[in-house]
DNA sequence: CTAGCCTTGATT
DNA sequence: AATCAAGGCTAG
């Protein structure tokens, strides 16, 4: 058993120039200077093993507005070719306002006929709880205490100061790491783009910092409608952290059921918008189906395309394929149930699998095991694109670059082979998307191995049902194919080649 | 840059 | 008048 490593992989020095290495390490032993100066000696960072403290993932999974997740998740993943672990640089800040401002609009015909209610909620609190609340309360971002509620969170001084700073200076921040760094008291300016994301999805709002710095004041009420309605997501959060029952085997082969029911219905497409039940709240049901659409809408007009693939129209289309997966992943009947931790680990360390493995499914739709492209015209097109792209030409090509050409069209031609049902692919893509890695301790993954079990338990009824003379072949290929799936992921993300998948779409 | 403390001004 | 949550100032 091989390790089937998350895909994000940390700065690996041999294949990095080493200019950037060095920057890379200026960087941190400025850090390190600076936290040593502010803190002694007590939390020291040994250097050679310096991603310690980037890679573990503490970032709660966020609780507002699918668009400012969307905007986030693809900020964070935005590099899909070169360097690319290191590239995580904080978003506009006008941009993220316009999205606040595009919420506000949304929330001000929302919350209208909900006025009354929500009024009677927020007054509704005892005085004692209130102040009990307020003596200790804690900074929502750092676990610091908290002076108060600054910019709709409860936080420190430090952290109310910070946000503003960033917000009136319209800072850009980059990580170094992940992008999932532990913000806490003792390491919170270790990270400054850590800690502002961290600032955001909690809850903090970008339009309380005032344009004109009037001081003093109440907040506008738009603002506080957004205050509101992050508080209120936060407390559903809270609940249905505390009420989630512990994860039993039962319990997701109930949820598999409900997707299974749903399975039914892909097959039954006529009856497909009428079998959707009203029990949206815990198991939303998803439409494997559509999302495939939707994803191969993504990649066709990069078939037989007049002009030849260029570095820009590869990143687009990887950014418009990572905003379907969040979607996808979203929508299944096991998302809610998963700790936030958890979902976030996912969101950021398995998309590249989930795209590789769509983009591979959407070229077998395009070849068969004849017609597939030869290893030649991709050694080929491999050059070209690399050489238009002013991308160094893989000095070592002939055998690194080869032998990726030849790991990939191996795993194409066993994908082609092996056909797919529509069924099969949606298990598949969940496998891949669950799985339990056993190298990484930093995060508690129990909950996966359960629901793996439950999938595989799933994939293997599926296989029954169909292929009821060879199922356990069939499974073990598709297992199989997973493994490949996370090897082939590692080796085009270390050598930085993710984009040759997309090269051998037909021109 | 950071964060503790101070000033300000609308609301209660 | 008290409270709250903005912005400002500045030693470190």
């Amino acid at each position: 058993m091989s390790s089937s490593q998350s895909s994000s992989s940390p700065i690996s020095s041999a294949t990095s120039p080493n200019y950037e290495y060095d920057l890379y390490k200026k960087f941190k032993l400025k850090r390190h200077r600076t936290n040593r100066s502010e803190h002694g000696n007590d939390d020291q960072i040994d250097l050679t093993n310096s991603d310690e403290w980037t890679s573990s993932s503490t970032t709660p999974e966020l609780d507002i507005d699918r668009n400012f997740e969307n905007y986030y998740n693809q900020e964070a993943s935005r590099s899909i070719k070169g360097d690319f672990s290191q590239n995580l640089f904080t978003p506009d800040i006008d941009e993220l306002q316009r999205k606040e401002n595009e919420m506000v609009q949304s929330l001000n015909k929302y919350t209208n006929q909900n006025e009354e209610e929500s009024s009677v909620l927020a007054g509704n609190h005892p005085r004692s709880l209130r102040e009990q609340a307020r003596t200790h309360m804690k900074c929502g971002v750092c676990h610091d205490r908290a002076t108060g509620v600054h910019y709709g969170l409860a936080t420190c001084e430090g952290c109310k100061g910070f946000f503003k700073r960033t917000v009136q200076n319209k800072k850009k921040y980059r990580c170094v790491g992940n992008g999932s760094c532990i913000i806490d008291k003792s390491q919170r300016n270790r990270c400054q783009y850590c800690r502002f994301t961290k600032c955001l999805t909690n809850g903090m709002v970008i339009g309380a910092v005032r344009f004109d710095r009037t001081p003093g004041g109440r907040t506008p009420a738009n603002v506080a409608q957004l205050y509101r309605y992050n508080k209120e997501k936060s407390g559903n959060a809270i609940q249905t952290e505390i009420n989630r029952p512990p994860l039993q085997t039962k319990n997701f082969e109930q949820i598999v059921f409900s997707d299974a029911e749903l399975r039914a219905n892909i097959q039954n497409k006529l009856n497909q918008s009428l079998c959707i039940k009203s029990n949206t709240n815990v198991s939303l049901h998803f439409d494997p189906l559509s999302t495939l659409d939707t994803l191969f809408d993504h990649l066709k007009p990069l078939v037989h395309s007049r002009v030849p693939l260029t570095d820009h129209s590869i990143k687009n289309t990887s950014q418009l394929l990572i905003d379907s997966f969040i979607t996808w992943y979203r929508s299944l009947s096991f998302y809610s149930s998963l700790d936030k931790n958890l979902n976030q680990y996912i969101l950021n360390n398995r998309w590249a699998k989930y795209i590789l493995l769509i983009v591979c499914h959407f070229l077998t739709t395009k070849y068969n095991h004849v017609s597939l492209i030869s290893y030649n015209i991709c050694f080929q097109r491999l050059m070209e694109y690399q050489q238009a792209n002013f991308l160094p030409l893989s000095p070592s090509s002939s055998s690194s670059s080869g032998g990726t050409i030849e790991w990939f069209l191996n795993f194409l031609v066993q994908l082609i082979n092996l056909r797919l049902t529509d069924i099969e692919f949606t298990l598949l893509s969940i496998l891949v998307v669950i799985q339990y890695d056993q190298t990484n301790k930093d995060i508690n993954q129990n909950d996966l191995i359960t629901l793996e079990q439950v999938y595989f338990k799933s994939l293997h009824q599926c296989e029954n049902e169909t292929y009821s003379y060879d199922q356990q072949h069939r499974f073990n290929r598709i297992l199989d194919i997973r493994e490949q799936l996370n090897h082939l992921t590692q080796l085009l993300l270390q050598t930085n080649q993710f984009y040759l998948p997309y090269l051998l779409i037909p021109s």
